[in-house]
RNA sequence: CGCGGGGUAGAGCAGUCUGGCAGCUCGUCUGGCUCAUAACCAGGAGGUCGCGGGUUCAAAUCCCGCCCCCGCAACCA
């Protein structure tokens, strides 16, 4: 029976460049999608823009341009990210797109009908300084932190709700049924906890006279769906969802197997693991199967901010290290769902060690060694243990990405001991044996590293088919 | 306050569930090798496993107490 797999990433939101830890997410994402691939699953890898929202609407104002026409820039900037780093994504949603919006309507439909929606009136506080709404927690001292002087004006706004509260008991099930609902584990201990001490319902529309950039609510013209309902519904419009329901069922699932994984990172623990599985539940709509929440990544200790100007950029990284050195930096920087702390030195250090000198320089020798010896390379299908697949399961690509290089140091240690270049002179047939040996190894390695460094991994059997010396990493000095 | 996670060599981490020589990668020092990208291999130095007590023939690991760091209501990857 045909397997189908379901991967989406967050959808950033196009008001910045694309960022480094997002490209950590897509780059995770991609490798499990190339693996699942491999083990001859159907695969719909799903990652897009998020475009509606004030933010984007004033930025666009600001600078006196049509917001479609400013959005389609930035979205086509992230959509260059797929070239950037070799990624396998199979759709690119916009919650511009129409089929997109078609969905959301009908989202928000359903989820009324049964109830979970209403409306309420409810103060907001707004800084006139900055002319924005703030939140509590943007708040120091109950005042705005940029302008500490200035009272805060209370505004009376009415809003639709999403009755979040009545998730409570179905979300703590959720988790307890399914102890790997989230990865890591620390994660959803926090969210059981959270969800466990109440929740609160959210406001999910904003007056359109304010904030016209985005999807009407259904029958009232007024207001405009607010940034929950309208992006997180983008897991399911990308599958055609409403309309194509086998499609829908294939990769998403069903109540009884739900199919889809997701990944985020921390600051979107609350955001996927309880808001959205709480509005498809509401919608009777299948839950995901798994949330996986990566962790932060740091420059030296700091936090990445453009005000330190210590940001990495992916643009920066592949530029530096090349697309599968960018690729195999982000994929080893730490274990899955832990913070992770970079800098140029430390990634120019693996590179070197782990890229240059380690598996490049041992292709290059045995490329060498082999010289006009011709040995029949092939694969068997199955080359992941039952292991790697464990560890994949968990996003732990890191151990499995070390036992590869496990790999590469016992070769280079058996060169070392076998003296091949001796060999040669002396003893043609143990020679051989020891070519054998070294490049069937070097094709398995060339396999293994299908999902993580697609391009090295045809660079390497290339160069074992032509005998052409290739310099996969040059040393970064 | 409380809840959750963490504190192991200069750096980054594994090991803790199930007690049994404290391990891995990077860095560093010494030696070896010459096929290779000044790459590779071997050996060494470097630890009161956060602190104090307890259980045990034996504790990083189990028990008790304490200290420190991180996260915990909504733009945030």
């Amino acid at each position: 029976m045909k397997k189908y797999f379901y991967i989406t990433t967050t959808l950033p939101y196009v008001n910045d460049k694309p960022h480094i830890g997002f490209a950590s997410e897509i780059v995770l994402a991609d490798a499990r999608a190339r693996f699942e691939g491999s083990l001859g699953k159907e695969v719909v890898f799903n990652t897009g823009t998020d475009e509606h929202g004030a933010k984007i609407w004033q930025k666009a104002r600001e600078e006196a341009r049509d917001v479609q026409e400013y959005v389609d820039e930035y979205a086509a900037k992230f959509d260059e990210l797929k070239k950037m780093l070799n990624l396998s994504y199979t759709n690119f949603i916009r919650t511009t797109d129409e089929k997109h919006l078609r969905a959301v309507r009908e989202m928000w439909k359903r989820v009324d009908q049964n109830g979970y929606i209403y409306k309420k009136k409810y103060k907001i506080k707004y800084c006139i300084g900055c002319e924005l709404e703030k939140t509590d927690s943007e708040l120091i001292d109950g005042c705005c932190p940029l302008h500490p002087g200035k009272e805060l004006e209370i505004i009376e706004e009415e809003n639709y709700f999403f009755k979040f509260s009545a998730f409570q008991e179905k979300l703590l099930e959720l988790y307890k049924d399914n102890p790997d609902f989230v990865i890591p584990q620390k994660r959803l201990n926090e969210i059981s906890s959270f969800v466990e001490r109440g929740l609160e319902d959210f406001s999910v529309s904003r007056l359109k006279e304010k904030m016209p950039w985005g999807v009407p609510v259904p029958g009232d013209d007024s207001q405009v769906m607010y940034v929950w309902f309208d992006a997180l519904t983008n897991y399911i419009s990308t599958l055609g969802w409403p309309d194509d329901k086998e499609n829908f069922e294939k990769f998403w699932g069903t109540e009884e197997n739900p199919n889809a994984v997701q990944i985020a990172g921390k600051d979107n623990l609350r955001q996927q693991s309880a808001m959205w599985q709480a509005m498809l539940i509401a919608a009777d709509l299948p839950t995901s199967k798994q949330v996986f929440i990566n962790g932060f990544i740091g420059v030296d200790g700091q936090k990445m901010s453009k005000s330190l100007g210590n940001v990495i950029s992916p643009k920066e990284m592949v530029a530096k290290f090349g697309v599968d050195g960018t690729r195999y930096l982000l994929l080893t920087k730490g274990t899955f769902g832990e913070d992770s702390d970079i800098s140029w030195e430390k990634l120019t250090g693996k590179y070197n060690s782990d890229l240059a000198n380690g598996l490049g320089n041992l292709v290059s020798r045995v490329i060498v060694l082999s010289g006009d010896l011709d040995f029949k390379t092939s694969g068997s299908d199955s080359v992941f243990s039952e292991e790697d697949v464990k560890m994949m399961n968990k996003m732990n690509m890191d151990k499995i990405l070390d036992n590869i290089w496990n790999i590469v140091r016992e070769d280079n240690k058996y060169i070392e001991d076998r003296k091949p270049w001796e060999l040669k002179k002396e003893n043609q047939e143990e020679f051989e044996k020891v070519m054998k040996k070294l490049v069937s190894d070097l094709y398995h390695i060339s396999q293994l590293l299908t999902p993580f460094m697609p391009e090295t991994s045809e660079k390497i059997k290339k160069a074992l088919e032509t005998k052409e010396r290739v310099i996969l990493f040059e040393k970064i000095r």
